[in-house]
DNA sequence: AATCAAAATGCAATCGATTGCACAAATAAT
DNA sequence: ATTATTTGTGCAATCGATTGCATTTTGATT
């Protein structure tokens, strides 16, 4: 009903008979400012209950205090966490985090990208949709050296920060594991090879078998979009080769979990018949039963560093420091499903 | 390296010999100005990568074309497609989303909303802590007609939208159900009565013991955080009562989980031995061994609706249409662990 | 009381876009 | 050719906070 009508500098002024820059200043505690006009200005700030247009200050200063998110999905666990420790390290250096999502699709993702960009975030943090195929959107940050920051999917043509865990070598211990617990015949279900996530796991695999001296069988690489419907076509294809696997590495626990199902209605025992692995322990791979062997990911950890970074380089902006690569390390669980 | 400068409306101005008005104008299709005058004025813009300082048009507009977010924890399933769906709504209608989340603790909560305050979103959509016993910094929205909605948690002393699911009904339904299954002392592991939803759900059971003629033994009631860490122990004080219950009625799929290993470890036969059932359906919740009777809320959809109210109540600032309560329904799963 | 340094405060421009009103140009009407 | 309309542009203030520089006040010193 009642339009309180918003205090500023200026209002202050008047009622203290001093100028705005005095208020200005006495607010930020500036020293110029005796402390007893400090004082009184700051007292008539809260009696009047004055609150400082943010707008307005960062128009005059240029900065935004905030930085952008684009993940693909907000509601998967991976990126939730990350999110997480993004908003957690963000907030005690008083940034605010815009999210935005995906939806794995390219056009949603430049969309996001340009609306970040026009909203004048001070940084962002991304992680790449499985469409993406062209950088120009990422361009409109590096370019301007505005800090850009990938973490797990990340855009190869772009130079920049990136937060990363070893695919490659993940894939590679997971599927050892699986040689190591006696599987033969090992098949891997893997993502669109656009996303370098997904193709350092294959290649992982890949090296893991010809390391340990195991072929690759005909059809025993099947490339999905990881999804929940691709999942029991590319598993069943798997198992109704001539030769089926004795293990199969599943590029993440979402399809796993699909194999673990198949299983289930087809009478195959995991692990006897056909041990099975996933990638990103999502929260219902430790509790399904059999449990799932699958490669822990530390996705708020990476999100709490993104943020250290990206801020760090905001904080500093003529910083020269080179682009960093980080690499966090990841957890081999073992679980039932592979014992 | 080199800072682009940036390209304001007066730069094109000076660059076409016309007013920054004009081009003010002209970028924004006014009919005022001539369509030759506008293409020319694009065109310019475009050549010399001219973009909008929404910062300063914020500060002209008093508007910051946000939405502020506050949650417990983005990182629960629930929480992360809500604000899935709050984001899915807002980018339709240009909306950007700051998030926060309190952690459920009522310091961080406060100090959230306050710098959404003085960030001046437009709106804030919240789902409060565990801990919020007070509203002061809520009053700072209502009191200023600053729209403000709260979903599934809200506090009961703040006159605004909520959007909520019939907790006490969805608690009575499932009680019923397993009480129709056959149970005859079923006990409740319940939440902090501090938040509406646990003292609904509490409520609705107690409702539905009274109307089947069931008793609420000594020691069936147990009020719990509803964590990992409270689980087991509550449910080893329900099992180790003199006569233990045959049914229980955990207040969400953590505590149920919680129960579900303790019955494992302690070879007791769900539902056999004791029924289970959980709330909220996680992600987990279907594929555990057995799987988990729980309510489904629909996150995705009260956080698109939250998002569709709030905006439409930022964009009709003078709608005086009284706060509205929107119930959404909830569906009962039943699963293994109650069939 | 006069001088000077130090401390406190104020002036006015700036950040970039928007908009009511005034003015100029182009076209229509007489 | 002259006046009345319509159409197109420009001027200048505004949104609210910040800051370099100028000015005033205070206090110390001789």
């Amino acid at each position: 009903m009642k339009k309180k009508q918003e205090i500023t500098i200026h209002n202050l002024a008047n009622e203290l008979n001093i100028s705005a820059s005095t208020v200005s200043r006495a607010l930020s505690d500036n020293s110029r400012i005796s402390k007893k006009t400090r004082l009184i200005v700051q007292q008539k700030a809260l009696e009047l209950g004055y609150r400082p247009n943010v707008l307005a200050a960062n128009l005059r200063s240029k900065k935004s205090n905030t930085i952008g998110v684009v993940v693909p999905r907000i509601d998967r666990y991976f990126f939730a966490s990350a999110i997480s420790g993004i908003e957690d390290y963000a907030w005690t250096k008083g940034f605010n985090v815009i999210i935005s999502q995906s939806n794995d699709l390219l056009a949603k993702e430049v969309s996001c990208v340009h609306t970040l960009f026009s909203n004048r975030v001070d940084g962002m943090i991304a992680s790449i949709s499985m469409q993406t195929n062209d950088d120009k959107h990422f361009r409109l940050f590096s370019e301007r050296n505005i800090p850009l920051l990938f973490f797990d999917r990340f855009c190869p043509s772009i130079d920049c920060d990136r937060i990363v865990v070893d695919d490659y070598e993940s894939g590679y211990n997971i599927t050892s594991h699986l040689i190591s617990r006696g599987c033969k015949r090992i098949a891997h279900i893997a993502g669109p090879e656009l996303l370098n996530i997904y193709k350092d796991r294959k290649e992982g695999y890949l090296k893991a078998l010809s390391d340990f001296g195991l072929p690759l069988y005909d059809g025993y690489l099947q490339e999905t979009r990881l999804t929940k419907e691709d999942g029991p076509q590319a598993f069943h294809r798997l198992m109704s080769l001539p030769v089926p696997p004795d293990g199969v590495f599943c590029g993440n626990d979402t399809t796993a979990l699909c194999a673990l199902e198949y299983c289930k209605k087809n009478n195959l025992k995991v692990p006897q018949d056909v041990a099975l692995t996933g990638f990103s322990d999502e929260p219902f791979s430790s509790v399904v039963t059999p449990s799932l062997s699958t490669v822990r990911q530390p996705g708020y950890q990476m999100g709490f560093q993104a943020a250290q970074k990206i801020i760090h380089r905001i904080e500093n902006a003529n910083l020269t420091v080179l682009f960093e690569k980080i690499v966090l390390p990841t957890q081999l669980i073992v679980r039932d499903s592979s014992r």
